[in-house]
DNA sequence: TTTATACATCACTATACAGTAATATAGTAG
DNA sequence: CTACTATATTACTGTATAGTGATGTATAAA
């Protein structure tokens, strides 16, 4: 199995993906996917952000593989694809508390 | 040494962290960077973009701690901040692998 | 049938930002 | 000093998209 090489097609390709986690309401989704299969309305009361909005933005990360969906009756649930996601977030997470204790130790240095 | 939490407002963080790599221009300058510093001319050169692109870019970057610079003379070299940013396009790049494979699946099958 | 619910989609507005040309700044050479 | 080079910054334009309200669609219940 061969590995992608990074020419610009496929930069591009990437960036769409990163640019799917770029917006925080995308990320508190996936958040509050975390913990199992949601429907839209619960999503929308936990988030608070608006039912159009919230479907939006679900089948954006559908599209682009990020979250699995599955209808029953009225309902559709989703939940994540797999764990990658929740690994680039932490990672992203632990990019930035490094940063925030350099700032740390930048004031009290 | 504590975890820090997805509030809303960390969130809003590392969306932004993740907005910094959604653009095929900045993805492809830390490419560049991948084999060691170079010089915001150099990079004009090895991209084919503006110079005020560049820079803009590698500002952007700079401010985001993705890279880390050194003025030296008229130059201004440029170098990856450390590895995680390679790890995150690397995670980013197998997930769309991932994809492309379901999808030959499903064209195949 | 009618009514209600859950979700998706459309049309629109406002905002953010990539790219660019021009200019500014700063260091070097003559 | 002047002239040149490398980089940064400013001002602007075009484009993409988040959010929203209204509407569409499908399923379930009465």
């Amino acid at each position: 199995m061969r590995k992608l090489a990074f020419t610009p097609e496929v930069l591009e390709l990437i960036a769409e993906r990163f640019k799917a986690l770029s917006e925080p309401a995308r990320l508190q989704i996936l958040q509050c996917l975390r913990s199992g299969e949601r429907t839209v309305t619960e999503l929308v009361d936990e988030t608070g952000f608006g039912q159009a909005n919230v479907s939006k933005h679900l089948q954006h990360l559908f599209n682009l593989g990020f979250v699995r969906r599955r209808k029953e009756g009225l309902f559709t649930y989703y939940s994540l694809a797999g764990k990658s996601v929740l690994q680039l977030c932490d990672t992203m997470c632990g990019r930035l508390e490094a940063e925030m204790k350099v700032r740390n130790r930048m004031l009290a240095g």
